[in-house]
DNA sequence: GAAGGATAGTTGCCGATGCAACAAATAGCT
DNA sequence: AGCTATTTGTTGCATCGGCAACTATCCTTC
C-alpha cells in the first residue's frame, strides 16, 4: 500500500473529487445557515443579478435542469423568498423575482459566497485563477467534442 | 440576458460544471462499452494495479464511501469480473481480484481510459497539467480547511 | 479469558438528481 | 382560420450516493 495509486493522477478523477470538496464545503455552509441547497442558491444568486427572468432563461444561465431549477423556484417561492408574476409576452412562463425578504437575504448570501471563494482560493494569484478557469471551461468544451465512434475506430490508439 | 451572470466567474462553480462535464462524459462511454458504473469501474482500475487487496483498503484508495466500494465490488462480483479469498489474517474482509475475465477486460478499460483523458487534455502541456493538478489538490485541502466559526465572527469580511 | 471499545463489512433509508412523459401555450405553415 | 411542431413548465419514476444503524470480528486491558 506505499504505491501512489495510479487513479490518483487520471486529471478526470482528480478533477471529480476536489470538486466534490469544494462544492461539498459550500453546500454545508448554506445548508446550516439558511437552509438552502446548490440549486436554490444558484436560482437566489442569478435572480438577484438579473431581475424578472423566466425559469428558462434561469435554466440557461445557470446549465442546470429545468427540473432543478423549477424545484429550487417552487421552494423559494412557497418560503417567501421569491414572487412569480405572470408573463404578458408568453402564457406558458412567469417572471420570477426576488420579495423583499429574498433580497435582503441575497444580500447576506453573496458576500458569504465570496469570502469562502476567496478563502478556498487564498495563495493564487489573480493570474493564476484566470489561467484556471481558462483550462476548466476548454476541459468542459473539450469533453464534449470527444467523439466515441473516433476512439472506436482506432482501437484506442494502442493498435 | 447580454450580461455575463457573475456565477459564471464563481469558481466553485465552474468547478462544479466542469467536473460534471468530464465524469459525465467519460461515464457515458463506461456504460455504453460495458455498463459499468464510476464506482465500479475506479474499483477495477484499482484492482488491476493492486491485485489482492481488501474493500478498505479500495476505500482509502478510491477516497470513495465504503458503501459505494461494497456495492461496487458485489456488483463485479456477480458479474464473474472480480472474486473474494478469506483474508487469512482478518477474519472480517476478504482479499478481492480480478479475475481471468475481469482481467482482460481491464486491459481494455484502462486504455480507453487513457485515451479519453488523453483527449479531454489535447493542447495542454504537461507543465501545464501539473500545475493544475496542483491547483485541484491544493483547493480540495483548502476547502476542508475553512472554519464557519472564523466567516461568522468578521462578518464575511465586510464590517 | 472476559468485557469494552474499535474496525470491516452490510443493509436500510432518505435526499438529491436526471430523464421521459405530459399539459398548456405559442409559432409556423398552408 | 386550422393543423402541426416546438417550447415552457410540471409531474412521476428510476437511479445514485451518502449517512446511520447493525452484525461480525478483532484488539486491548484487566
Amino acid at each position: 500500500m506505499q504505491q501512489i495509486a495510479p487513479l490518483a493522477r487520471f486529471l478526470p478523477y482528480q478533477l471529480s473529487i476536489a470538486s466534490n470538496a469544494v462544492s461539498g464545503r459550500i453546500a454545508q455552509e448554506y445548508r446550516a445557515r439558511w437552509g438552502l441547497s446548490v440549486p436554490e442558491w444558484r436560482v437566489m444568486a442569478l435572480l438577484g443579478d438579473f431581475g424578472k427572468i423566466t425559469q428558462r432563461d434561469l435554466t440557461r444561465l445557470s446549465l442546470m435542469d429545468k427540473v432543478a431549477v423549477n424545484r429550487a423556484c417552487k421552494v423559494l417561492e412557497d418560503r417567501g423568498l421569491v414572487e412569480r408574476t405572470p408573463n404578458e409576452q408568453d402564457g406558458r412562463s412567469h417572471l420570477l423575482d426576488l420579495t423583499a425578504t429574498g433580497r435582503e437575504m441575497h444580500g447576506q448570501i453573496m458576500p458569504l459566497a465570496r469570502e469562502m471563494e476567496r478563502r478556498i482560493c487564498d495563495g493564487f494569484s489573480a493570474a493564476e485563477l484566470d489561467m484556471f478557469r481558462a483550462m476548466l471551461d476548454r476541459l468542459h468544451m473539450q469533453s464534449e467534442m470527444v467523439d466515441s465512434d473516433d476512439i472506436e475506430s482506432d482501437n484506442f490508439g494502442i493498435g
